[in-house]
RNA sequence: GUGCCCGUAGCUCAAUCGGAUAGAGCACCAGCCUUCUAAGCUGGGGGUUACAGGUUCGAUUCCUGUCGGGCACGCCA
């Protein structure tokens, strides 16, 4: 039966199923319809002919023909062609194409919607970067993709959750806190060097001023107590010198502080989440959640999961170390959960972490890692399996780093000298719609060339303007004509039958597919491209052709067409986190 | 040295998870505003998909090797 809510697509590929277990019953070809690169080979085109003729031992051109005599009676398909080795191309009834202007008028933003999910319970996670200092343009690259993919998930019908890993534990976190400290101390006319490991940034020395606003001279202590039997290391003397003087002179200030440490320890993380935080919603990314490190300890929950694999005889005690035997589970080596010293490593937690994760009933639990982390998947799953969990349901998307340019110049930038573009400098250039639609312009797991002359240019060549200047445009069309764009959905579509129509009604019925691919292979830059071609397409489209014209039927016909257009327009640049202006 | 990713037009990148004659944008050349926004449109030239084999009806896509580039190889996170 016609059910004309079934995207035009679902409803073609139902009819060639029925009609390949027809010509073959005990065949299972999953062969479905594709929309062929010429427009000369069809709407759609059709290659089970190919596929089943070796097992029917036919010759593929007679299967087509065999498929072809099969299709069920529909009032969609105008004609079906044989072609090259045995390709069957599909051309659609004018009428059924139209329709779905119809479609995306009623179900506005909801046009597109798909049930891929299947409702299942899917988590993402991705920035979580260490709260050690604000967001460079590496994390907002994470930050874009993470976003957009977790919105396109939703709307392929996955029940999505967003999550942010906090590592608020560990030794990072220390560094941090005495590097303040040491700031704080140099307000006072402390002459101690910060360590070159420590954190030079500026934002430690503002921290600084406003622990020494807020809490006095509580923290201090002079230099002579502060570095009593402690001798810094030469400037340019071996790495694990000045490592281990970043430990005493940790543990000195644990000693000297006492109770006083563990608020500046706070107040210092409370302050750069507050910071990311702040910096993110500006974005325009948000999350559900914001997982603590730190919690993991407090609860029990590395013991735990350390004690279990344990059981399960799968560690081992070396060199006074405790070893996971990842190996058994391919990794290329063994890891240590739990050092010498008896500190768990980040890998512990990050085990007890995932843990979490599977026992929060997560169907799909995606990982949005930077490329250099890419070792380290072969021995969190290793991991995971050794407590018993499917692996399979655990997908990490990386993320490639992104260089900067400026006038033709790559612009340099080094962790070590805390010299990097943040997030917020990059977003108050370029501003958030050039940056959010740039970061996700590339196949994630590609290394990004981020071309800030082209970002902030408002010409032709900034795709970010192209598509939302086909939006602005519309509406611009709509406002002159002044009616009720409610009343478009009621026009005569059969009037629009120029080739610009049919193209542009082509895309927008493909909408809900690219959604889908985006979804299944975790790809917002596909949804991207879309907008590109459809923007494209509507400019063409625009100059070619007069909107608002005497025929009223037609006039309102192609601007049924248009508001469809705008509204595809709008929902996917809202997924991607772009505003859609209705004025430029 | 070992593992993973990548190599497509002069440049930046696509290519419907093996499909038909590999596509866009930039740059270059030639055109289009007394008409709904020219932040736009129309037309043109440009390729041995790094290289060599293999798998099959069919390969940019899958396999092997070579060359070239990136990343990772800690009791760091």
């Amino acid at each position: 039966m016609n059910t004309p809510s079934l995207p035009l697509l679902t409803q073609l590929n139902s009819l060639f199923h029925q009609a390949m277990h027809t010509v073959a019953p005990s065949e299972r070809i999953v062969s479905t319809l594709e929309r062929p690169k010429q427009s000369s080979h069809g709407d759609y085109a059709y290659n089970g002919a190919l596929q089943l003729a070796k097992s029917l031992k036919l010759p593929p051109r007679e299967v087509a023909n065999k498929i072809i005599a099969a299709l069920p009676e529909n009032h969609l398909i105008e004609r079906c062609d044989i072609a090259g080795p045995g390709f069957i191309n599909v051309f659609v009834k004018s009428s059924a194409k139209q329709q779905v202007i119809q479609e995306v008028l009623k179900h506005k933003d909801a046009w597109g919607n798909t049930t891929l999910g299947h409702d299942r319970k899917l988590l993402i996670e991705f920035v979580s970067s260490n709260p050690t200092g604000p967001l460079h343009v590496g994390h907002g690259r994470g930050a874009s993709f993470g976003d957009s993919l977790a919105n396109i998930l939703q709307k392929a019908g996955f029940k999505v959750s967003k999550e942010y890993y906090v590592n608020d534990a560990g030794r990072q976190m220390d560094i941090l806190t005495l590097s303040t400290w040491l700031r704080y101390l140099a307000l006072f006319g402390s002459k101690i060097a910060l360590p070159s490991n420590g954190y030079q940034g500026e934002y430690v020395m503002d921290m600084a001023k406003l622990i020494k606003d807020k809490w006095k001279d509580t923290l201090y202590h002079a230099d002579e107590f502060v570095l009593l039997h402690l001798d810094a290391p030469e400037e340019d003397g071996p790495e694990e010198a000045v490592e281990k003087y970043m430990d005493a002179l940790i543990a000195r200030a644990k000693f000297l502080l006492k109770e006083h440490y563990e608020s500046l320890h706070q107040q210092v993380l409370a302050l750069q989440l507050k910071d990311c935080q702040e910096d993110l919603q500006a974005f325009g990314v948000s999350f559900d959640e914001w997982f603590s490190e730190a919690s993991l300890f407090h609860s029990g929950a590395v013991k735990k999961v350390v004690e279990e694999l344990d059981q399960k005889g799968y560690l081992y005690r070396q060199d006074g170390a405790l070893w996971f035997k990842s190996t058994a589970f391919g990794d290329e080596k063994d890891r240590v959960v739990q050092r010498e010293n008896g500190i768990y490593t980040y890998f512990a937690s990050d085990i007890a972490y995932h843990a979490n994760k599977f026992e929060r009933g997560f169907d799909v639990i995606v990982d949005v890692w930077g490329a250099d982390h890419h070792g380290y998947i072969p021995r969190v799953k290793a991991a995971l399996s050794a407590l018993g969990y499917n692996t399979e349901r655990l997908t990490v998307p990386l993320v490639q780093f992104v260089s900067l340019f400026r006038g033709g110049e790559k612009v340099q930038m080094s962790t070590r000298k805390a010299q990097f573009v943040t997030l917020r400098e990059l977003r108050e250039e370029v501003g958030n719609d050039a940056a959010r639609l740039f970061y996700i312009l590339r196949k994630s797991d590609q290394h990004l060339d981020f071309d800030l002359d082209l970002a902030k240019s408002r010409s032709n060549d900034n795709p970010v303007y192209y598509i939302q200047y086909a939006h602005a445009r519309i509406h611009s069309v709509l406002s002159k004509w002044a009616g009720d764009t409610d009343s478009l959905v009621k026009s005569d579509l059969s009037l629009l039958n120029l080739d610009h129509e049919f193209n542009l009604m082509q895309l927008i019925e493909d909408y809900p597919d690219i959604i889908g691919a985006a979804a299944k292979d975790y790809a917002p830059h596909t949804l991207a491209f879309y907008l590109k071609a459809l923007a494209s397409e509507l400019h063409s489209y625009y100059n070619s052709q007069q909107f608002l014209v005497e025929d009223e039927s037609l006039c309102r016909a192609r601007l049924a067409l248009i508001l469809a257009i705008s509204m595809v327009l709008k929902d996917g640049l809202k997924l991607l986190g772009v505003s859609a202006p209705l004025t430029m």
